[in-house]
DNA sequence: ATTAAAATATACCGATCAGTATATTTTATA
DNA sequence: TATAAAATATACTGATCGGTATATTTTAAT
């Protein structure tokens, strides 16, 4: 790694955090400077502008949770315990979550989806691999006799991403882990007696 | 109401759609005056700043919903009833839901939460009432004998109002409105099998 | 119809916005 | 160590930001 490409992650990482808090709109070519110790033309020297930034930010706050998350699924060889991966991450790693300013995902859908063509369809992607991943594990445990054959594994992956983010969101907002906490446990829940047999 | 409290109404109502869209940090003075065909100053005359302008329409964008989900709920008689209003309520409205920029508390809430104090508190507050109504008619139905007694209310409570956001935020990002539909066939599911007995 | 008051428009403010041209410093190579 | 190149900093641009003082217009009461 060079010293430009250096420089450009350690941009990308010093202002992850204020990106994923304050938004892409709300976050300014000055806060970048502060997160950074830099100065414009060196953030400018390394990016073409400010939207080059915060999409690079985007896929390094994803990347964060999903290379986690992958390795933890990668680990497990039942469908039942890889399945089970994704409540029990969001249950561990919540806390941080909240500290980091929220799911990126759901922070960058609610900010772009009616403002910012590629940011959205960033996000969209990122929710159409999750939502696969979760379908391909299910499938998988369908023909291995794990799981129940009569179920839609599009449904399901549907409500386990629609609970995890929405529990996060209402988490985040009033301070209050329940929502997240019932939500992970719903996830569970649903796992253990309508996918698995 | 007297002109001014009119003119006050007219610039809400007109600005509502954009604010919901674009966000607070995202709505330019210039938009508000472009949404209302008034100018700067007779904006200025009938708020004090941008702030209040936000808050009132934040106010508004959740009124619309409250006061028809409220509507609803009182016209029915048994607590069954009423809790499926509000599946049933999001089935029916997530098309203009989605076209007036989605759900003004998801939307207030990831922009407000790190940065916007007195947003933070407002949706915050519309969350707890809302989940006090859920308990409430929870509890109800309890009491009534409609429903188990072995449940935690407001469990529940936090599923249904968990299952609703993230959906309305997926099918909102990927414009596929499966996700939202699977949220509310999961919660009437919910409420037919697990809380009515 | 006159007039006082209220509402709205005009024209401006300083601050901050994203972005850039250029100067300086640092780095890597010879 | 000298030098070219790359990286970073300085200093600036025009545009737009939220906000305001004041002028004009509209409204309502006499």
């Amino acid at each position: 790694m060079g010293k430009a490409e250096q420089t450009r992650q350690y941009i990308i990482e010093k202002t992850s955090l204020v990106f994923n808090r304050k938004g892409y709109t709300g976050t300014s070519l000055t806060d970048l400077t502060k997160a950074t110790g830099l100065t414009k033309g060196s953030i400018y020297g390394n990016f073409q502008n400010k939207d080059e930034v915060a999409i690079a930010v985007f896929e390094y706050n994803l990347g964060l949770i999903t290379a986690d998350i992958r390795k933890e699924v990668n680990s497990r060889q039942s469908a039942l315990d890889k399945l089970l991966v994704y409540p029990r991450y969001y249950r561990s790693i919540y806390k941080s979550v909240m500290q980091r300013g929220g799911c990126p995902i759901l922070n960058t859908s609610v900010e772009s989806d009616d403002t910012h063509p590629v940011l959205r369809e960033k996000v969209s992607n990122a929710i159409r691999s999750w939502k696969n991943n979760l379908v391909n594990i299910i499938n998988k445990g369908m023909e291995q006799g794990e799981f129940a054959t009569d179920i839609d594994p599009g449904k399901y992956a549907d409500l386990i991403i629609g609970l995890v983010e929405g529990g996060i969101m209402l988490s985040k907002i009033t301070g209050d882990p329940c929502f997240i906490l019932n939500a992970v446990e719903d996830v569970e829940h649903k796992i253990e007696t309508e996918i698995a047999k």
